[in-house]
DNA sequence: GCCAACGTTGGC
DNA sequence: GCCAACGTTGGC
């Protein structure tokens, strides 16, 4: 079981939306490194869910992946912003996997948090202007960042 | 294939 | 709201 990092801006879809609909499919990801990310999912990999865009930024809760190899269905809708006129049905550009609520964790860890405690080279979303969505996390700061949550 | 222009991300 | 970083687009 892997261990991943996705953003979302709480504005557009929260921690808190994923509590009231329990399983999501994450649509909307534009960005090729972000799209392998998804597509190496695997069932039951879990996801710390990562609120950006926002007063005090940071991991905000905890998911895990419910459905792998989804077809992002926003790439086909003429009238969503994440249209993609390039993406056939023959073969789809965009995938990604359906996430299930798990858990919203009693206090965020701040990006700032985050920084203080993980290296670039061990966190990728501490890096400098890092932009990506999706991320892998490795094992070993997992679990440094679920202890950080309690 | 280069690279300037442009759009987006996301912290601050 | 600003702006640095970065990805993408499109002319050549």
């Amino acid at each position: 079981m892997d261990y991943w990092l996705m953003k979302s801006e709480p504005d557009v879809f929260g921690i808190n939306d994923l509590n009231r609909q329990k399983r999501a499919v994450w649509d909307g990801v534009r960005n090729y490194q972000a799209r392998n990310f998804l597509r190496a999912m695997k069932l039951g990999d879990l996801v710390f869910f990562y609120h950006s865009n926002t007063d005090v930024p940071g991991i905000v809760g905890l998911c895990r992946v419910s459905k792998t190899g989804v077809v992002d269905p926003t790439q086909f809708d003429h009238k969503s912003r994440y249209y993609d006129p390039g993406s056939s049905k023959d073969n789809p550009r965009w995938w990604t996997v359906e996430v299930e609520y798990l858990k919203t964790f009693p206090k965020q860890i701040p990006l700032s948090t985050l920084r203080a405690k993980f290296s670039p080279a061990e966190l990728r979303l501490v890096q400098k202007a890092n932009r990506l969505s999706v991320m892998p996390v490795a094992a070993a700061v997992a679990k440094k960042i679920l202890a950080l949550a309690k």
